[in-house]
DNA sequence: AGGCTTATTGATAATGAATGTCAATAACTT
DNA sequence: AAGTTATTGACATTCATTATCAATAAGCCT
């Protein structure tokens, strides 16, 4: 079986997660990278990304205009309430919607439910 | 103003879209015509699918890969549940979620909330 | 500490969906 | 029927993401 390796790299990517605010794409986490004056490679950092989102450290979802976009976050469960001007976000409990999606899923005979929710808005800032 | 004008590549990609089953993308919608002896072009297809979307009357979700796919519908807004193995598709009510969406993003002091829900899962025949 | 295995990196090419371009076509109006 | 212009479609372009592959370096062993 492959062994993991731990990299420069991959603590970079993690820690620049962790840095910003709400959701970043690949591109725009590379970008800082190498803004920061680090020589790390954009296939890396995708590659860090979707390992991180594998094991359930960063939360992904698709923007509105379809890019990929990730974030750092608990391991629990949970959906964002995301501000479409300036990408602000709030994690939220939606408990409420866990059990309908389960509900609804088993009432039409699917098993193995998954689930996107997503909300979107502007911010009283914005 | 810009008046509309019909032609039957709009009909043409409306009725596919109303044959087909589940969600289509504008690739696959596309060669469908062809295969019927349609010489519609590509971005004619993209763009009858943009336009049936506007108007509400086509339905458009995000694949799981990131692909946009479509789907004839009625033009109330309601949201769908998803065979991620046959692309089996159920049309869900979800008048629960579309009330705790809005108090979600009051709460949180957010205007104009919009929401992506989607189940996906394995349908009875998968 | 030095060597070995191989996971990982990164520059680059390749893929593929979606959009822009623009001359040619064909829907409407009068 | 003629004129205006929305629309088409072949093609080029953009852009995110993934594949390729030789070079590098992480972790293990002695």
């Amino acid at each position: 079986m492959t062994v993991k390796r731990n990299t420069w790299q991959k603590d970079a990517v993690k820690h620049a997660l962790g840095e910003a605010t709400g959701f970043v794409s690949a591109q725009e986490l590379h970008l800082v990278l190498r803004n920061h004056g680090s020589t790390i490679g954009l296939a890396t950092v995708y590659r860090a990304l979707a390992d991180l989102a594998g094991t359930g450290e960063a939360d992904s979802l698709q923007s509105q205009e379809g890019e990929l976009l990730y974030r750092a976050c608990t391991t629990e469960h949970h959906h964002h309430l995301i501000c479409k001007n300036c990408g602000k976000t709030v994690e939220i409990e939606a408990n409420e919607v866990e059990k309908w999606a389960e509900k609804v899923a088993k009432h039409h005979g699917f098993r193995e439910p998954s689930h996107t929710v997503e909300i979107f808005g502007l911010c009283g800032d914005c």
